[in-house]
DNA sequence: GTCTATACGGTGATAGAC
DNA sequence: GTCTATCACCGTATAGAC
């Protein structure tokens, strides 16, 4: 939430609130320039082209992910507290500014993106899922996690991303809350 | 999938396919105009902006849900079954072209919409909601689903539109199933 | 109903001055 | 690094001929 002093920076936050919620296709670089009061052909300058600038706001987007979950793996709590930090991260994202996930709005615009932006929200997916796939793992006392585990952890990106999306095409944000208990409820985010 | 005489119908079938695939932001008149062989300005003639053809795509989407759900009702199928059909649909709509479901793609544009389509998303949510809080509680042998049954629903509906994301996103259209499976065995959709 | 023609703003991108 | 100026194109939308 600091304001970055350098352009580059501005440009990637500027550019990934954008596309949080009008999407890939909706992000422009005049847009982008406007919000933070300079020209398009500034922001070319630092990302030549939108493929590049998308995939650095994915890319960017991803990196902070790992380290808000390196910050939560050093905090030694156990699996089910662990887990809980995670979705109150995600319930972060949606509830402060009414903003999509980043990878899961480009994930339903895949079709529309460029490989370099496809191949970082995938980088999204495997990061979500192999961190919790090893957190089921913890919860049961093993260090590998297998097929199963990492099915169940594919299921529960899905389903909590599915919830961002029904909140927000609803207007209802606050129902985020009322579906993940629901899955907790049902056992999907038991582990 | 039968071709529609009446050029209304082909303009909707054109642009929801294209909705499906590349989101709302990227539907335009022209490619609707080239994908059944007219020029844009006879799209406008049947329907004057993009926000009535959003709206009228949207429309007939939920309409034809609605009548997928009164055949599945039709068959007197148990609860479980039913749910089985519902899911069996979502899947053909993923699986047959590797669409997303189309209100599921509007609702993450949801800031980029004209109010008009944006009513229209949530009209879908309703109306699955109401089918699946009927459908659960036709298993517990209730008349009226109560507001823990509707949550129950929401929660379905969320969870099967993430795995489509998901699905779609990483480019991996068979992993819908998987995380189908997933949900079952963990008892999201077990009824 | 469908066409041609056109208006007018938005879009990604580049050249070149400062 | 940032700007102005410019480009070619695509977008929605309309007027009017057939």
């Amino acid at each position: 939430m600091t304001t970055p002093a350098d352009t580059s920076g501005a440009i990637l936050e500027a550019a990934q609130a954008i596309t949080q919620t009008i999407g890939y296709n909706g992000l422009s670089f005049r847009d982008v320039a406007a919000a933070i009061g300079i020209k398009s052909a500034s922001v070319h300058y630092h990302y030549p082209t939108k493929a590049k600038l998308g995939a650095a706001i994915a890319r960017r987007y991803t990196d902070n992910l790992l380290a808000n979950l390196q910050t939560i793996d050093a905090l030694r709590l156990n699996a089910k507290d662990a887990l809980a930090a995670y979705i109150a991260g995600i319930r972060r994202t949606l509830e402060q500014n009414g903003r999509m996930c980043l990878c899961g709005m480009l994930a339903a615009e895949t079709d529309a993106l460029p490989d370099e932006v496809r191949a970082e929200v995938r980088r999204f997916v495997e990061v979500n899922v192999d961190w919790l796939a090893r957190t089921i793992g913890r919860a049961k006392d093993v260090a590998e996690p297998d097929a199963a585990m990492r099915g169940h952890a594919r299921a529960m990106l899905a389903a909590l991303e599915g919830a961002m999306l029904i909140a927000r095409g609803t207007g209802d944000i606050g129902s985020f809350d009322v579906m993940t208990q629901q899955f907790e409820r049902l056992g999907l985010l038991r582990i």
